[in-house]
This record gives structure tokens, sequence and C-alpha cells, in this order.
RNA sequence: GGGGGGAUACCGAAGCGGUCAAACGGGGCAGACUGUAAAUCUGUUGGCUCAGCCUUCGGAGGUUCGAAUCCUCCUCCCCCCA
């Protein structure tokens, strides 16, 4: 230890960097520093949104700093206006507490919490420091130091009180920025922590902590900051979600196979600047993938790499193979033939992460009407409308075979004499056991 | 407290007495093309026992042969003045 890397430097080349306070590279340069990022704990799992900030932890402790995650608890029961054109839910604090535990945990794989070293990262809730706090004592010590008029110069501010706005902004969600910005203030003083870090939409917060800093404690005192742009894709569509909605790290609500998909179906363009955010490869081995994707594109080097990458970080290497195994049979050249001929724990395995349903034996002898099958049973469609529709456009199959509206189910179409696969389109699948 | 504006399907937004299950855009889904990519083109996007029927346009009533469209009351939101 001991050994500090330049780490702006380090973000700069992967494209991590929108905005940084002057100076900060030269604190960083001095020596270990600590820095934090918040999030907020909205839910009892970090999503891959998450995972930006997360990276640039793991970077601050790899460069030799001390990194702490800041759960949100307090600012999270406020909600950040932040980028939302309307007030959010409050969340209770037995929900965050159950939430503070989940990202705990998913954090530990990315950080290293429990080694001897100086660096070692911490974990903290900001909960604890303001649940005590009252509100005169707030307004008094910390209001005082800020004006509304700076606050309101925020454009987080600006877009929620400006003639366009369609909900006005509350009392609470303004104070936003000063709560955070009090955060950083506490940080300060009893982490020595000198760094906030968060994407690029939380500059205005993380300035308003800094200024908080200077004029409480004096202009000796010098805060920075340092914002990652925010995550987008190429075509302009929000990053991280998909149909079924956010991509989470928890294998209970996306399993590792549709996370390993998820990376899988970047685009070109997104995977050669996902590959330098999400994994910790080296700048020579990156710019060798990119110039080997090049050469070949249709073998997707990128996008294999950096779906392997993560998901044995997030997952296990375990995970990892039955995701790609999976994957290898459901968009190989798989065919009905190869699909009977796999026994049925490899049937199984393979199918893990895929949506399953159960239909009694009996119903299924007793045969069953086609639409029924595919939305009500198998769950593919939402409505018989869409299953018809769906089967319309020629985009059922069965088995890995179209079928048309007139099919009919039948015992003929088990698999190891009781599994079927309904397919809507390519990529989604649907197991149906019948028992 | 006063005045004005608004609430339409996933989102944005038309419609202002029948031809409205509701234009248009975005998003979603599917098909073609491909590399499980992007771009592009096409179809589709309330439900059903689907060429017919049923339930929708903030809520409740009313006018009318007929209402998302007119009237009354209610709820919520925004803006301006005090």
């Amino acid at each position: 230890m001991g050994d500090i890397k330049n780490f702006v430097e380090e973000l700069r080349w992967r494209g991590m960097i929108h905005d940084v306070m002057p100076e900060t590279e030269e604190q960083m340069l001095k020596g270990m520093t600590a820095g934090y990022v918040g999030i907020d704990p909205t839910a009892d799992s970090l999503h891959i949104g998450h995972l930006v900030g997360v990276m640039m932890l793991k970077h601050l402790q790899i460069a030799g700093h001390k990194p702490i995650a800041l759960v949100g608890g307090a600012t999270g029961m406020i909600g950040d206006p932040s980028g939302k054109s309307a007030e959010r839910n409050l969340l209770s604090e037995a929900e965050l507490r159950k939430n503070e535990e989940g990202i705990k945990n998913q954090l530990s794989k990315f950080l290293d919490f429990e080694s001897d070293i100086p660096n070692r990262a911490k974990l903290v809730n900001n909960y604890d420091w303001m649940r005590d706090f009252s509100f005169l004592e707030f307004i008094r010590d910390i209001g005082k130091h800020i004006t509304v008029n700076y606050m309101m110069a925020k454009d987080s501010v600006k877009k929620r009180i400006g003639a366009d706005s369609k909900s006005g902004m509350s009392f609470t969600e303004f104070s936003y920025q000063l709560v955070q910005g009090y955060d950083f203030l506490y940080l300060y003083e009893h982490e020595n922590c000198k760094l906030q870090m968060g994407g690029a939409d939380q500059w205005g917060n993380i300035t308003t902590g800094t200024e908080l800093i200077r004029r409480k404690l004096g202009h000796e005192n010098n805060a920075f900051a340092l914002t990652c742009p925010l995550i987008t894709k190429a075509d302009g569509g929000k990053f991280g979600k998909t149909e079924s909605g956010n991509i989470w790290l928890d294998p209970q609500r996306t399993s590792p196979y549709e996370f390993y998909q998820f990376w899988l179906n970047v685009s070109d363009e997104d995977a050669e600047r996902y590959i330098k955010i999400f994994t910790l490869l080296s700048g020579p081995e990156i710019g060798n993938l990119i110039k080997e994707h090049k050469e070949a594109p249709h073998l997707r080097l990128l996008q294999k790499t950096l779906a392997k990458d993560i998901t044995i970080r997030v997952h296990s290497q375990k995970d990892y193979e039955s995701a790609t195994s999976a994957s290898e049979i459901l968009f190989g050249k798989a065919t009905t033939g190869m699909l009977r001929s796999i026994d049925e724990k490899t049937l199984l395995s393979v199918f893990k992460g895929v949506p399953q349903a159960e239909i009694s034996k009996q119903e299924f002898e007793d045969g069953i009407p086609l639409l029924e099958f595919l939305s009500a049973k198998a769950g593919a469609f939402k409505s018989n409308g869409e299953a018809r529709r769906m089967l319309r456009e020629n985009g059922v199959s069965i088995n890995k075979s179209k079928i048309k509206d007139d099919y009919i189910i039948s015992g003929a179409d088990l698999l190891n004499d009781k599994y079927i696969l309904v397919q809507k389109g390519k990529k989604n699948y649907f197991l149906v056991k019948v028992l």
C-alpha cells in the first residue's frame, strides 16, 4: 500500500469523467484521500445503473484511496429532485434498513470492506446522523450558511420552478441539496472525506456540499467534486432498462442468464464505452479487443468479454458458465431435434433463468386451447388478443419451430416427457412444465 | 381569499355532440435484413367466445335518440394576484 496511483487519470481515459473541480487531481496525488458516492436505498438491491458509481469507488480503492459508500437513508426519505419531474414517494425506516442490508452485501463483491488495510472501504448511512438532527438545529447551524439565492440557481431547482414546470416543487425537495450537502460536511469532518463523486446530474448537489464546507469551516477547507457522464445508449434509450424493467444485481430479480444476456446484447458502439467503464481491463487490453472486434464484428468479442467480466464479478464463474451454455442452446443452431436430445438435468439448468410455468397433466391430456395455453398457462402473453396477434405475425414457436394459430398442442410436443418450450419472437423464452 | 388554465390510452399530445377504441409522435412488441448489434423498412400496440360484441377519455350525476366532447357538483394539479 502507500502507493498512490493517478486516480483521476485512470477515470479520464476510461471516459468516466464529466466534470472535475479544479485541483482535484492534485489533491488525489498528494496521498490517500477518502471519497464517497451516495446510493439511494430505494430497493434492497442495486441495479446496473448504480454500477458506475460503484466502479468509481472501486477505482478509488485500487488507486490507494479510501472509498466510502453512503447509503442515503435520510436523503432517500426525501427524494432527489434532480432529473425528476415529480416528487417521489417516501420510504419508511423499516424499508430503508432492509434495503441498506441488501446493498451492503452487493457492494462487498466490488469493494474490500474487510482487509486490514488503511484504505479499507466503509459503508455509512446518513440516516444515522440525520435522525437526531432537529429541524431547528439544522436550519440554524446549516441553513444559515447557504442562501436561498444560491440554492435557487441550481438547475435541478430552476427546472422545477420555471414556467414549464408541471408540478411545482415541495419545500422538502427544495431542501434536498442542503441535506445532501450536509452529508458531505459531516463526512469531511468525521471521516476526513474530501471528495464526492456521482453522476453528472449530481454536480449541483455536490457543489452545494463543497460550498457549505467552505462557508462553514472556512476557506482553507477545500473539498472536491468529480462526476461521471450519465451512461447512455447510442440509440438514445435509457441505459439499464429492458422490456422487463431494470437489470438488477440480485439474482432473484434478474437471473444471471438475463444479466449475461443484457451485456451480450449491447450495441457495438456502446460496448466500446461500457467495457472501459464496467471492467478493470487495462487500456492496452481494451485497445486490442476493440481492434479485434472491428476485424470480425460478428464474433462480438467486445460484448462477450464485457458480459463475462461483469457476470463473474457480480454472480460467479459457475453462473457465467451456465449462462453461456444456455445462450448457446437458445441462440445457437439448436433445433427441435437437439432440444429433444437434451437430458432433463441439462434442460433445467439451461432454462434456469427463463420464466417457468406449470400445468397439470390432467389439464394437458384433456386438451387445452392454443391461445389459453400461450397466454394464461405459459404466461408468454398478457392476453389472448396479444397471442392471437403474435401468431398472425408469425412470431410464436414451440420447441423452436414456428407455429400457426391452428396448431394443436399434444403429447408429441413434450420434451423429456414433461416440458414444452414456448418462444415469443427470438429472445423471449418460456418453459411450461406438465406435472 | 380572488382570477385563470388543466386532468385523454405506457408517455407526450390531438379531439370539442354522431363517421372515436379515440389522429399524431415517442416508447413497447413482432416480422424482414443481420452479428442474439446498430440503422432501415413493415406490421402491431384496451378486452373478448374477434369481420361482431364489451369496457374506456380524473370521479359522481344530468341533458340528448346519441357525449371524450354540453350542464351540475366533487377530487387533484399548475400559474398569476392578495
